[in-house]
DNA sequence: GCAATGATGTCCGAAAACGGCGAGTATTGG
DNA sequence: CCAATACTCGCCGTTTTCGGACATCATTGC
């Protein structure tokens, strides 16, 4: 397990990939710490394809994203994260058409509580689902970041 | 719903119908515009006698209205809407008095707030009630045709 | 297993805001 | 002194907003 730090407009950004892809995407003051942390090591080259296409993100110039993943988690948690590539750069789905589309209609607060497990964070866009009342109720990086990304994206569709 | 336009000395005017009467009478830019104007389908037979009987009172010579009607309302609207049509010809009555026949005499502001949601304009004659001092007030269609229609019909009485 | 927990959504009732007003006091300016 | 005007406050039905209760479902921690 290789990572790497650089800093963003969002403040600085952790990444930890293995030898089959990206791992974790970390915010500063993430949420939840990702396990193991004591041995990773330092390496900038295992990530260097995530850095340019992060940093063609924040200049606006990439719109989606090219990377090989290597992540686990449930099956529900595994649909509900696939199903965020979906998710148009630019647009936002509620909580509750994440559900939908994800085959458990009810299972809004479900699809909640996934989200806040995204492992990857901006590149499986969970920054574009937000309440049906259109308020943003949360991100794992704080919700200042979460709106400085579809500021962001709206700016630059 | 049928829906049919067609000028008039206050600007376009716009009628719509169902199978029971008449529904709405919409002036251009209408304060307040009703809902679900997308199945509307324009239909001039439909709404014949209405234009009719319009023509007529623009021309002076109809001083009363004898058409189905079709709309909906709270039990205090209703009570409201109907009474305008009591208010003879020419003739203007305060807010206050509107609000003393309608059998709830301190509700001059209820009663204002009901007129400002008269589904049928001109043909129940809203336009007939005006502050207690004299002044206008008030029109879902502008003041200008408040007048226009207040001085007509002084000089056809 | 089982109870508790969330980056939700819907429903319902209470409370506040909002008008096409009126009457009663100030406040001007002649 | 007399108007005409400006302001305040009570009134009442409707509309909008807000907050709490509850349903719902996969996870998590015990």
């Amino acid at each position: 397990m290789w990572f790497d730090e650089f800093k963003t407009p969002i403040g600085l950004l952790k990444i930890v990939a293995d030898a089959n892809g990206l791992c974790y995407v970390v915010f500063e003051n993430n949420k939840h710490e990702p396990p193991n942390q004591q041995d990773w090591k330092r390496d900038r080259s295992a990530t260097r394809q995530v850095r340019e296409q992060l940093n063609q993100y924040f200049a606006g110039e990439r719109k989606e994203f090219d990377l090989a993943t290597s992540f686990t988690g449930t099956d529900f948690q595994q649909r509900t994260w696939q199903m965020l590539a979906h998710i148009p750069y630019g647009q936002t789905w509620s909580y509750g058409e994440l559900a939908k589309r994800v085959g458990s209609p009810k299972a809004v607060r479900a699809v909640g509580a996934a989200n806040g497990r995204n492992p990857l964070p901006i590149i499986l866009p969970c920054h574009r689902v937000i309440g049906s009342n259109g308020k943003l109720t949360g991100f794992g990086g704080g919700l200042p970041v979460k709106q400085w990304l579809l500021e962001h994206e709206e700016k630059s569709v």
